[in-house]
DNA sequence: GGTATTACGCTACGAGCCGTAGCGAAAGCG
DNA sequence: CGCTTTCGCTACGGCTCGTAGCGTAATACC
C-alpha cells in the first residue's frame, strides 16, 4: 500500500500487525467520528500505537484514510448468475452493501472531495480503488459477450472508453443514491437501475409478470420498503 | 437559507450585503484552500466581516459551504433542443460546467461526506440543491412524452421512482466520472452517456463505421480523436 | 555474539484554529 | 426619540496539528 519493500533492509522491520491495527482503528475511528472529527491522535489511540508512529508511515489523515477504505473493496467479486442482467444486478447489490457502511460512506466521499485540489491523492485513489475494481466491469463485458448479450466491440480503445462508461454510470449512480438522495440501493432500485443501464429509458419495463391487473402497465419491482424522510428546510436566500 | 424572516423584526436589519460577501468569499476560498484548509477565519478576512458575524448567520462550516455550493446549481435550465437527447445532453453539459469550476467540486463533495453523519445536513442539501434541480427532470420527461419520446406512465409514483432514478444515474455519472475519474465529461462522453440512457448497452450505438456519415441525427459530434490527459504523477509512495 | 541500523514509544512544544463572551457603537423600526 | 438587533473588535480556554528529541526494542549483517 504505502511501502514497497524493495528488499530487506537492514535494521528493525516494520511491524505488519500495527498496520493492520491502524488501518482497522481508522475505519472504527470512521464509524464513530466521521471524517472531520477523526483526528490521527484518536487512531493512534485506539491502534495502541504512538502517534509518531502514524506519521512514519503516512504523510497526513488523507494517505491513511484512502488505504483504510480501499480494503474495503477487495472483497467484491463478479458472480455468475446466467445472465448479464442478473450478473449487473449481482455486483450492483455488493457495492451497494459496501457502500451501506458507515465507515465506507464518510470516508469515501471525504477523500474524494479532497483529491479534487491533490493529485497524488487522487492518483492514489484511482490506482487503489477505481482501477483495481474496474475489472469486474472488463470481466461481465466478456462473458455478455460470450453469452452473446453484448455485441462485441472490434475496437479496443472504444471498448474502453465504453467500459469507463459504464464503471462511471454504475458506481455513480450508487454512490449518488446512497449519499445524496439517501435512500437504499435495494433490490428493486438495483432492478431499474439494469433495466436502464441495458435497455434504455425508451423501452418499457421487463414483461414478465403475468400480471393481474395491468394491460398496458409494464411490470414494476415491488414497493420500496423505505418512505421517504420529508423534512421541511428553510431555504430563503437567493441572489 | 439560515434565517427565514417571519415579518420584519424591530431592529437592526441583517446585511444582505454581507450575506453576499460571505458567500462568494466562501467560494474564492474554497477554489484556493479546498475544503479542509478553509478556515472560517479567512472567510470572515476575505468577506470583509467579523469572525462574530459569521457564527450568527450560519452553524458552522457545513452549513456555509453548503448555502455557498447551492447558487451555483440555480443557472441551470433545461434547453429546448428538438429531441429528448438533445435535451438530455445540453442539461448535462451544463451541470459538467459547473462540477469543472473548482469551488464545486471540493465543496459539494466535501459536505456531502460530512452529510452521512448528519442528518440534518443531508437534508439541508437534498432541499437546497437536489430538490430544486430535479424539476429539470420532470419538465424533460414530461416535454419528451408530449413529443412521444417516452411512453407516458400512468402511475404517478412509478414515474417518481423512475424521476429519482434518472436523476440519479445522470449526476452521479457526471460526478463520477468528473471527480473520481478525473476525465472531463465533454461532448463525445455526454453523447455516449446520452445513448445508453435512452437506448441501453444492447443497442449498439454506432455500427462500427458503415458508411460516412452516422445515421442518427441530432447533434452528433465526430468520434474525437482521443484525447488521453494522461497526467504524469509522482505517486511517491512513502520511505 | 556483537554491532550497526532502523522502528518504536513517550514526552514536550509552538503554532494555528475553534467557538464563545463581552463590550461599545451603528442602524433601522415605531 | 427610545428600543431593539446587528456589527466589529478583542480576548480567551481548549483542542489538534505536526515535529523534535531521547531512550529503548527488534532485526540484519558480520
Amino acid at each position: 500500500m504505502q511501502s514497497r519493500t524493495p528488499v530487506s533492509r537492514a535494521g528493525r522491520p516494520r511491524s505488519a500487525a500495527a498496520d493492520a491495527a491502524i488501518l482497522a482503528a481508522t475505519r472504527a475511528a470512521l464509524v464513530e467520528l466521521g471524517w472531520s472529527k477523526l483526528t490521527l491522535s484518536d487512531v493512534a489511540l485506539r491502534a495502541g500505537v504512538a502517534k509518531t508512529t502514524l506519521y512514519r508511515r503516512w504523510a497526513g489523515k488523507n494517505e491513511l484514510v484512502v488505504d483504510a477504505v480501499a480494503e474495503l473493496f477487495d472483497e467484491l467479486a463478479l458472480p455468475d448468475r446466467g445472465s448479464l442482467a442478473a450478473d449487473v444486478e449481482g455486483v450492483v447489490l455488493q457495492f451497494a452493501a459496501i457502500l451501506a457502511r458507515p465507515e465506507a460512506r464518510s470516508g469515501l466521499m471525504a477523500v474524494v472531495a479532497e483529491a479534487t485540489r491533490d493529485d497524488a491523492l487522487r492518483e492514489r485513489i484511482r490506482g487503489s480503488i477505481v482501477e483495481r475494481q474496474k475489472r469486474l466491469v472488463l470481466a461481465g463485458r466478456a462473458r455478455a459477450q460470450a453469452r452473446g448479450e453484448l455485441p462485441a466491440d472490434p475496437d479496443p480503445e472504444r471498448a474502453a472508453r465504453t467500459a469507463d462508461l459504464i464503471f462511471d454510470m454504475v458506481a455513480g449512480a450508487v454512490v449518488h443514491r446512497t449519499l445524496v438522495s439517501a435512500q437504499p440501493a435495494d433490490g428493486p432500485w438495483v432492478t431499474a437501475l439494469t433495466h436502464v443501464l441495458l435497455h434504455g429509458l425508451t423501452t418499457p419495463s421487463r414483461p414478465p409478470e403475468p400480471d393481474t391487473t395491468a394491460t398496458t402497465r409494464p411490470t414494476d419491482p415491488p414497493p420500496t420498503a423505505t418512505s421517504r424522510p420529508t423534512e421541511p428546510d428553510t431555504t430563503a436566500t437567493s441572489q
